[in-house]
DNA sequence: ACCTGAACACCGTTCAAGT
DNA sequence: ACCTGAACACCGTTCAAGT
């Protein structure tokens, strides 16, 4: 269980991988409803992130909404970055785990469903795809459902070495999306502005400044529709690669795609 | 310029949208050797990031390096977030913006070409992918190296309705892999681990759970290689929805992939 | 075993004052 | 025009002490 890092005052790199005394899981047996414990802190947490956001999330207002001092937490939880990882896990504990093996599944909508049922998530909780971007993700119901998409990735005949590329494709892909879909609102509303009007001020700012005059226009919000069709296009790409055409392709042919002309040897 | 929401206490969207007073662009003509100016401050901020990282860069830390007083910064710069945006464009000034009427140009090679600088770019600086998590990154180099990009995309033949779709499918997957990536190395250096222990540490958490045993052995490292596969499957997605096959064709088809089946209202 | 209070070493930012 | 010092309202976290 242990990463092999707790010599003195060295940090865990995550909470799922914590020597935890057995002293501290709960002395006696099952669910009090007096006195705090882990699920309640979690759930609290939740509460108060989506509520306040990230920004606003401190163990001093968490442990106002409990009703207790600010450092019987502690008691729970090593430090705050471990409740944010047990907050996130929580929340995706609400993710469905597509199904493999399901009569007549196809697997291009299974992976459509859970794209949008990830991004659903990052919506209805938007502090956390800020916490994506800190913390490891590697929580119970996080790998459930990464190794359940593997699975119906793996079902469309894409080979096994280009599985987790295509994973990376699909996940980087909608948390990039969320985050910054998410930065956009949240920078918006602290203005209390618009985003048609925060966009249209922007156009309007880069069509002042000559060097942009060529494809000012061209910029507008997030929109709606492209999330569709980016993961379209992912989705289709992944399709290529299981028909041994174009498509991820990695190694062993004629012309290796990977990596074609290294522009500098630091970024390849 | 404005984007509309300077009453009293509000705040703004962004740097770059703010109506800045003609008096503190800078009062004599060029450039003195004495005294601060936005670039000079802007320059110790990617140090210090560069450097110390996000969570450790703060404003009192900042003015130190400059031998000053931490309130002379707020002379220059409203507040720590527009100093973030201001040192996130300057990196972004290091990407080459590539020339869609270049001679032979290739698009495939142009938009990996793109994908690699920007990757690199994001490793060179670590906080920076943290901070394009939070700020609206429409800077002039960064509206530079998207808008570039996307003329190389329409080369492509892509419907200029898609066009934004792929972008999006392209940037985000860079951003939030790099994103993923620099959590993992972040974690693990900070915790004093190698990212391959801290993987068999995870390998071994998760054989100990009963309900990952099926799947746990696929879970390792973000690999060097995936990256370049999950590249490949964005650009072949890409490359289909010119074909207007299987791709990233949004409306007006036979069967309309967008949307299929909504799973819940909120989600799609 | 669980919770508290006081304290430490920081933050970002405001504001009145200096030159 | 530019810079300072003191102050405000917070942080996360440690530690000795209570029950």
């Amino acid at each position: 269980m242990s990463d092999g890092s707790r010599t003195s005052r060295m940090r865990r790199t995550s909470v799922w991988l914590e020597d935890r005394p057995e002293a501290r899981r709960k002395a006696s047996g099952a669910s009090q409803t007096e006195g705090l414990d882990r699920e309640k802190i979690t759930a609290a947490a939740v509460r108060l992130l989506d509520t306040e956001g990230l920004a606003r999330f401190s163990m001093r207002r968490l442990a106002a909404d409990l009703g207790v001092t600010a450092m019987s937490v502690y008691w729970y939880v090593d430090r705050k970055d471990d409740l944010l990882e047990l907050a996130l896990d929580a929340v995706e504990g609400e993710l469905e785990v597509p199904d493999a093996e399901a009569e007549g599944a196809d697997w291009r909508e299974q992976l459509r469903q859970a794209a949008f049922a990830l991004r659903g998530l990052l919506r209805r909780h938007p502090w956390a795809s800020g916490t994506l971007g800190s913390f490891l993700n590697v929580g119970p119901s996080a790998m459930g459902f990464q190794l359940g998409v593997r699975r119906v990735l793996l079902r469309s005949g894409l080979p096994e070495q280009q599985a987790d590329g295509a994973l990376a494709a699909l996940f980087s892909f909608v948390y990039g999306h969320a985050a910054v879909e998410e930065s956009w609102n949240r920078r918006c509303s602290e203005a209390g502005v618009s985003s048609q009007d925060c966009f249209d001020a922007l156009r309007t700012a880069l069509g002042a400044r000559p060097e942009y005059t060529a494809g000012a226009e061209a910029v507008y919000p997030v929109a709606e529709r492209d999330f569709g069709v980016a993961l379209e296009c992912v989705i289709a790409g992944i399709e290529a690669g299981t028909r041994g055409g174009r498509g991820p392709a990695p190694q062993g042919r004629a012309t290796p795609v990977i990596p074609p002309q290294p522009p500098s040897p630091e970024d390849r």
